[in-house]
DNA sequence: CACCATGTTCCTTG
DNA sequence: CCAAGGAACATGGT
């Protein structure tokens, strides 16, 4: 489940339900997902501790917590990786296979399940420090691409994978923004002209703020129980395939029809990851 | 068995 | 030190 759009509507989903949820039990099953916080300092700090409000920044999410006898405010940082999910559930509901962490709050337990385990959950907020603009700060321009990109030799496609350039982007989104720009995944990022990197900023946002919008629209299934379908790869609740249609132009479309000219939709690797373009719109 | 998968980080090479 | 490319991480689906 994760880049920006994803991330931001689990983040508005969680944020009224754990709000002023009482931590009163810490079940830590994998390590690595913590790490580098020792399982038994994340156990000892979370304890006791309230949840105060859920935000994101980039991919990540970030909760803020009192504990009420230090009177100390802290924060927690969640990453979903490539298949992490967290959720409410009844503290009675038999876990999933994989869930490296639990929290039971009362009657409901906070559940991070992650099948791959490249999710984190820590008290390590140093990845935050890495980040780039968010998309939708003021900050981020043609003007600020164009600059950031000056002298970069690399494909503009990888470029938007570096969080560092921009916060939130991932694959998919890069293919999207991309074509809805009109530039070629090939091209090196220092190479965009001043037109380029105004359309790639605005496209970047639009790609982002469609994704929410969907998934803010349309029922969705957040356990993720369920298997995807490669439309909205978080899955929807019942009766929501109407909806499914137009969401992606290009991902994971290869053969199919582009949408603004016909051409077949194409398939490359770049950087060890699939590309998804119209060689006809984005030369 | 082969290849693919929403992400990040580490190791090598130049 | 920097940039870039590739593999690793771990599990499951097709």
């Amino acid at each position: 489940m994760p880049e920006l759009p994803e991330v931001e509507v689990l983040v508005r989903h969680l944020e009224p339900l754990l709000k002023n949820k009482v931590i009163q039990t810490v079940i830590v099953r994998r390590e690595k997902v913590v790490q580098p916080t020792p399982p038994p300092n994340l156990t000892q700090t979370l304890l006791g501790s309230k949840f105060l409000r859920v935000q994101r920044r980039g991919k990540y999410l970030v909760f803020t917590l009192r504990q009420p006898v230090a009177r100390r405010d802290y924060q927690l940082l969640g990453h979903l990786g490539m298949t992490g999910r967290m959720y409410l559930a009844p503290v009675s509901q038999e876990p999933p296979k994989h869930v490296p962490v639990e929290m039971h709050l009362g009657k409901l337990k906070f559940v991070f399940e992650d099948t791959r385990y490249f999710g984190r959950l820590t008290l390590d907020l140093s990845p935050l420090d890495e980040l780039g603009p968010e998309p939708f700060e003021a900050l981020f321009t043609g003007e600020y691409l164009r600059q950031a990109l000056k002298g970069c030799r690399q494909a503009i496609k990888v470029k938007l994978l570096d969080q560092s350039l921009v916060a939130g982007v991932g694959n998919i989104y890069a293919s999207e923004a991309l074509f809805d720009a009109g530039i070629s995944p090939r091209k090196a990022g220092g190479r965009l002209t001043v037109n380029e990197t105004r359309r790639l900023a605005k496209s970047i946002q639009k790609v982002l703020l469609k994704a929410i919008k969907f998934g803010s629209t349309v029922p969705l299934n957040l356990e993720g129980s369920k298997k995807r379908n490669g439309l909205f790869y978080y899955g929807t609740a019942e009766g929501a395939s109407e909806y499914y249609q137009e969401r992606l132009r290009v991902y994971d479309k290869a053969g199919q029809a582009c949408p603004k000219c016909k051409t077949p939709i194409r398939r490359f690797v770049q950087a060890n990851r699939s590309t998804y373009h119209c060689p006809r719109c984005q030369r």
